[in-house]
RNA sequence: GCGGGCGUGGCGGAAUUGGUAGACGCGCUGGCUUUAGGUGCCAGUGGAGCGAUCCGUGGGGGUUCGAGUCCCUCCGCCCGCACCA
C-alpha cells in the first residue's frame, strides 16, 4: 500500500508556492478578475505572537483559522494581505537576561528566527516580504513619532500615579508579579509608590468608543459588552458634603460621586480612598491612619485585590454635613474599597441599597435607613437584613421625594442640589487614562529629555529614533536605562543645557496599536504610515485572536485608530471591521505519586482508562482537562507533531470537532483520527486517478440514478461547506467533508458517466480541504491531472438545481411525541400530509379506534403533529 | 468582589434557530483482510425493557400542540479586571 510522504510532499509545495509569489498582497491597482472586474480588498490578520522562542499549540489554533480564512477568500476572488510581524518587546526578555545572562535583543532575534521557520513549517499563506519585529529600530522610531504627534494633539500627559514597589528588589512590578501582596522574585511585601507617568488621554474619546461599538456589527456581541462594560458610562451626581470644622468653620467640601443620588437621604456615612488628597492630609498628623493606609498599599495595584479583600474603614473622627438634612452629621471613613482612580476617589454610603456599603456599615454598627420601598412591601414593616435592596421601588423616608420612583426622584434631588449650589448630575465612566510608562528595558524609549530649565521636551522627530542601548548590565536591581553610565545624558533641545533622557519605555501594548496598520507599508522609512497604502487595505476585514485580548488590546487599538486619524494617517474610524476570538486548548493532566506533574509525552494510557509512567511503569493520577500551560506540564509540542504527522494533519485536527470559538481538547486518539483520514483522502485519489476521465472532460448526456446522487452529495457538500466557512463553522464543515468522503468511498463506478461524477466529487473534495489542507490538496489536484496550481484556482460553486431534494421525511407525532415518519413529495399539501399521517398505524392506535383528532398541526416539509 | 461566558452519549461535538435529539469524529463491541501490527474493510453502539414502549440535553419550575433552543430559579466550571502578552 501506498503511503502519503507528507515530509516530501508539504517541502514540496511550500517551495512551489514561494516560487509562484502566490500569497505576495498588492499594492498596486488591483488585477482584474476573470469577469473583467477589480478584485475587493480582504485584509487578514491573526493577533501577532510574542516571540517566546517556540510556537505553541494557541498559535497553530489561531493561525490555522486565519490561514483557512485568507485562503478561502483568495480563492473567493479577493485581493488579500495576510501578514506576520513579532510582538517582541516584553517582559521575557528581560527575565532571560536576568536568568541566563542572554542580552534581550540577541534572546528576542533567535527566538524570532525559530518561530518563523515553525510558522513556515505549517504552510501558511503568508506574505512574508512585509514581516516586522515592533523591536526593531525601524519600526519603533515611527512609534516614537506617533507619540510625540499624541502629545502636540493634547492626547498624551504626564501625571503621578501609583505603581507596585518592591523594596528589595528597587523596581516596580506588574501586577501578575504580585503573588499575594508579595514580590514574585525577593518575597518581600510589596509597596505602592507614586512616579511620574506618561498617559495616554483615552478618556477623551470615552463616549465615541462606546457609541462606535454599536458599529461593529462582525464582532462578538460578549466582547463588544464587555467593552461597554468597561468604558462603563453611569449618570449619576457629584455631590459636596461641607466638614463640619472643630471650631465651627468648614474647609474645602468634600465631593463624592453617585450613581444613586435618591438614596441620598439613606446616607450614613461617607468614605474616602486611602489616596484622596484628604486622606492623605489627615494621615500627616495621624500615625494610625498612616499606618492604615500603608496597610490598604500592601493589596498592590490591582481592582480585583482590593474588591476581594475584607472590607475595612478607619474612622477620621471628622464629621460631614448631609447637604439635605439640616443638622445631621454623618461620620466619615477611610476605606480599603473605595477607589481614587474612579468618580472622585469618595462615596457616600447608604446601606440600605448597596451591598458594599450595608456589609461596612454592619461591621461599624452604622445606620441602616431604607429609602426605597419594593413595590409589595409595607412601609411600616419593610426592614433591610443582611441583604441590600438594590432594586426598583417608590422612594420613602426621603421628604420631598416621597413616592417618587426611582429615576424621578434621581432627577428631583439633583435639582434641588443644583439650586442649592451642593451638586451637579454628571456623567462618569469607568475607564481611565492609559498609563504606558514602564521603568524597564526592553521597550520602546519614550522621546523625552528633562531638563532642569524647561521640564520635559520632546526630542525633535528628525532625531529619532532614540535606539536602545545594546551594552547594558542586568547584575543591578532596577532598570538598566537608569543605570547606563552615559545614555541618558544628553542637552536640552530647547536650551542646550545638560539634560537627561526619560528611561522610560512604553507599555508593549504601544507596539500592538498600530502594528496592523504598519502592515500596510512595513518598509515606509520617512514616516509612521502612507495614507493612501493605508486606505487601500484598512480595516482589518477579519481579526482573530484569543478572547483574553477582548478588552485591553483591542480597546487601545480602537483608540489609537481614532488619534491616527486625527493626525491624518487613515480614513477609517475603526480598525478591525469583523473580529473572531477563538477558544483555548486544554489537555489532560497527569501527576505521579509524589504530586509532580507529567508531560504527555511521559505518560502511557492504558486499556482499562489507567495510565503509568511510560518509562518506570509506576501509576500515574489522570486530572481534568485544563488549558495548556507549562506550570502543568500538559502541554503538546506543536514542531513534534508537525514532524510526526505534517502540518495538514495538524490543522485538520485543529479545525474539527470544536467549533473554534470554544476550547477545544487535544487527544492523542483525535490527532491519529485526522492522519488517518489524510491518508485514506489521499488513497482515495491515488487508486482511483487512473480510472477518471480526463480533466476537462465534458458532462455526459445520461447519467446513472447513482451518478446523479453522487453529484447531488457533491454540490450539497461545496454548498454546505461554503457556507460553514464563511460563518467560521469549521468543525461542520470538517463534518462534511467527512461525509462527502464517506460517500465517495462507497461509491461504486459503473459506467463512464459514474466516473465523471466521480471526478467531480473528486475535485470537489480536493478544492474544499485546500484552506485547510492545502499541501495534502494540492498533490490530489495534481494527482488528478492537473498542472497548475490549485492555490490559484478560484472556489468551487454548486450548481443550484442539484441542491433540492425531490421527496423530505415528515417527523409524524402525537401530542408532540414521535410515533412515525412519512416519506412525501417536497411541498405536498397540508391536507395531503394530515391524511397519510393520520393513516398510520401507529397514530391510530393512539386514536383510540377512530376518535376524531382535537386538532393537527401541519408545518410544511417538517412535521405533523396530532393533538388528541 | 465586579463584568463576560459555558454546561447535550464513555469523549469532542451536531441539531435547518421553537419542529424527527445525538450529524461527523474519537472510543468501544463483534466479524473479515494482512506474515504481523496500534493498518485497512464490514456491522453495531444514549440508557432501561423479550416486547409494545418508557426515560433522556447540569438540577428544579414555567410558557407552548411541540422546548437542547424561550422565561424564572438554583448548581458547577472557565475567562477578564487596567504594569503578562
Amino acid at each position: 500500500m501506498n503511503r502519503y510522504n507528507f515530509k516530501e510532499i508539504e517541502a514540496k509545495w511550500q517551495t512551489a508556492w514561494e516560487a509562484a509569489g502566490c500569497f505576495r498582497a498588492r499594492d498596486d491597482e488591483a488585477p482584474a478578475g476573470a469577469d473583467g472586474k477589480a478584485k475587493p480588498k480582504y485584509y487578514v490578520l491573526e493577533m501577532f505572537p510574542y516571540p517566546s522562542g517556540r510556537i505553541h499549540m494557541g498559535h497553530v489554533r489561531n493561525y490555522t483559522i486565519g490561514d483557512v480564512i485568507a485562503r478561502y477568500k483568495r480563492a473567493a476572488g479577493f485581493s488579500v494581505l495576510h501578514p506576520m510581524g513579532w510582538d517582541a518587546f516584553g517582559l521575557p526578555a528581560e527575565n532571560a537576561a536576568m536568568e541566563r545572562g542572554v542580552p534581550p535583543a540577541e534572546w528576542t532575534s533567535n527566538n524570532i528566527a525559530a518561530m518563523r521557520a515553525q510558522l513556515k513549517m505549517m504552510g501558511l499563506s503568508i506574505d512574508w516580504d512585509r514581516e516586522i519585529a515592533t523591536c526593531d529600530p525601524r519600526y519603533y522610531k515611527h512609534q516614537q513619532r506617533l507619540f510625540l504627534e499624541f502629545l502636540e494633539h493634547d492626547l498624551a500627559y504626564r501625571r503621578e500615579s501609583w505603581v507596585n514597589w518592591d523594596p528589595v528588589d528597587q523596581t516596580v512590578l506588574a501586577n501578575e508579579q504580585v503573588i499575594e501582596g508579595k514580590g514574585w522574585r525577593s518575597g518581600a511585601p510589596i509597596e505602592r509608590r507614586k512616579l511620574s507617568q506618561w498617559f495616554f488621554k483615552i478618556t477623551a474619546f470615552s463616549q465615541d468608543l462606546l457609541d462606535a461599538l454599536e458599529s461593529l456589527d462582525r464582532w462578538p456581541e460578549r466582547v463588544r459588552l464587555m467593552q461597554q462594560n468597561w468604558i462603563g458610562r453611569s449618570e449619576g451626581a457629584r455631590v459636596y458634603f461641607k466638614i463640619a470644622g472643630s471650631n465651627g468653620t468648614t474647609s474645602e467640601p468634600l465631593e463624592v460621586f453617585t450613581t444613586r443620588p435618591d438614596t441620598l437621604y439613606g446616607a450614613s456615612f461617607c468614605a474616602l480612598s486611602p489616596h484622596h488628597p484628604l486622606a492623605a492630609a489627615l494621615a500627616a498628623k495621624d500615625p494610625a491612619l498612616r499606618d492604615f493606609v500603608a496597610e490598604c498599599d500592601r493589596l498592590g495595584t490591582s481592582e480585583e485585590a482590593i474588591e476581594k479583600a475584607e472590607k475595612q474603614g478607619y474612622d477620621t473622627g471628622l464629621k460631614v454635613l448631609h447637604p439635605l438634612v439640616g443638622g445631621l452629621e454623618l461620620p466619615l471613613y477611610v476605606a480599603n474599597f473605595i477607589l481614587m482612580d474612579y468618580g472622585t476617589g469618595a462615596i457616600f454610603g447608604c446601606p440600605a441599597h448597596d451591598q458594599r456599603d450595608l456589609d461596612f456599615a454592619r461591621k461599624y454598627r452604622l445606620e441602616v435607613l431604607p429609602v426605597v420601598l419594593p413595590p409589595d412591601a409595607d412601609p411600616g414593616t419593610f426592614a433591610i437584613g443582611n441583604e441590600a435592596y438594590v432594586g426598583d421601588g417608590a422612594i420613602y423616608n426621603s421628604d420631598f421625594m416621597d413616592g417618587m420612583s426611582v429615576p424621578d426622584a434621581k432627577k428631583a434631588v439633583i435639582a434641588r442640589l443644583e439650586a442649592q449650589g451642593d451638586g451637579s448630575g454628571t456623567v462618569q465612566f469607568r475607564l481611565r487614562d492609559w498609563g504606558i510608562s514602564r521603568q524597564r528595558y526592553w521597550g520602546c524609549p519614550i522621546p523625552i529629555v528633562h531638563c532642569a530649565a524647561c521640564g520635559p521636551v520632546p526630542v525633535p522627530a528628525e532625531d529619532l529614533p532614540i535606539r536602545l542601548p545594546e551594552d547594558i548590565r542586568f547584575d543591578k536591581p532596577g532598570n538598566p536605562l537608569h543605570h547606563h553610565p552615559t545614555w541618558k545624558s544628553t542637552s536640552c533641545p530647547k536650551c542646550g543645557a545638560a539634560a537627561e533622557r526619560d528611561t522610560d519605555t512604553m507599555d508593549t501594548f504601544v507596539d500592538s496599536s498600530w502594528y496592523f496598520a504598519r502592515f500596510c507599508c512595513p518598509q515606509l522609512e520617512d514616516k509612521p504610515l502612507d495614507r493612501a497604502l493605508v486606505d487601500r487595505w484598512m480595516p482589518v476585514d477579519q481579526y482573530i485572536g484569543g478572547i483574553e485580548h477582548a478588552i485591553l488590546h483591542l480597546l487601545y487599538s480602537r483608540f489609537f485608530t481614532r488619534g491616527l486619524k486625527r493626525f491624518g494617517y487613515i480614513s477609517a474610524d475603526e480598525p478591525f471591521a469583523g473580529l473572531f476570538t477563538q477558544g483555548m486548548i486544554c489537555h489532560e493532566t497527569y501527576r505521579d505519586e509524589t504530586g509532580q506533574w507529567l508531560y504527555p509525552g511521559e505518560v502511557e494510557k492504558q486499556a482499562d482508562g489507567g495510565a503509568v509512567h511510560r518509562d518506570s511503569g509506576r501509576p500515574v493520577t489522570v486530572g481534568r482537562s485544563v488549558k495548556m500551560s507549562k506550570s502543568k506540564s500538559n502541554t503538546v509540542d506543536p514542531e513534534l507533531i508537525i514532524e510526526t504527522y505534517g502540518a495538514d494533519t495538524a490543522r485538520w485536527f485543529m479545525l474539527s470537532d470544536s467549533p473554534p470559538e470554544r476550547d477545544m481538547e487535544w487527544t492523542a486518539g483525535g490527532i491519529e483520527g485526522a492522519w488517518r483520514f489524510v491518508q485514506r483522502l489521499w488513497r482515495l485519489i491515488d487508486e482511483a486517478a487512473p480510472g477518471l476521465p480526463p480533466a476537462d472532460a465534458p458532462l455526459p448526456a445520461d447519467l446513472s440514478a447513482a451518478a446523479c446522487a453522487l453529484r447531488q452529495a457533491s454540490h450539497k457538500a461545496v454548498d454546505g461547506v461554503t457556507k460553514d466557512i464563511e460563518a467560521f463553522r469549521f468543525n461542520r464543515a470538517v463534518a462534511q467533508i467527512y461525509e462527502l468522503s464517506n460517500t465517495l468511498t462507497a461509491f461504486k463506478a459503473g459506467d463512464s458517466g459514474d466516473r465523471w461524477a466521480q471526478r467531480e466529487a473528486s475535485e470537489f473534495l480536493a478544492r474544499l480541504i485546500a484552506p485547510m489542507m492545502p499541501h495534502l490538496a494540492e498533490q490530489m489536484w495534481h494527482g488528478l491531472g492537473h498542472g497548475d496550481l490549485l492555490a490559484t484556482r478560484p472556489w468551487p460553486v454548486a450548481n443550484a438545481a442539484l441542491l433540492i431534494e425531490e421527496s423530505v421525511t415528515i417527523a409524524v407525532q402525537v401530542n408532540g411525541k414521535l410515533r412515525a415518519t412519512l416519506d412525501l413529495p417536497r411541498d405536498a399539501e397540508d391536507s395531503v400530509a394530515c391524511e397519510r399521517a393520520l393513516a398510520e398505524p401507529a397514530v391510530q392506535r393512539l386514536l383510540n379506534n377512530g376518535q376524531a383528532p382535537r386538532k393537527v398541526i401541519v408545518v410544511k416539509n417538517r412535521i405533523v403533529n396530532v393533538v388528541v
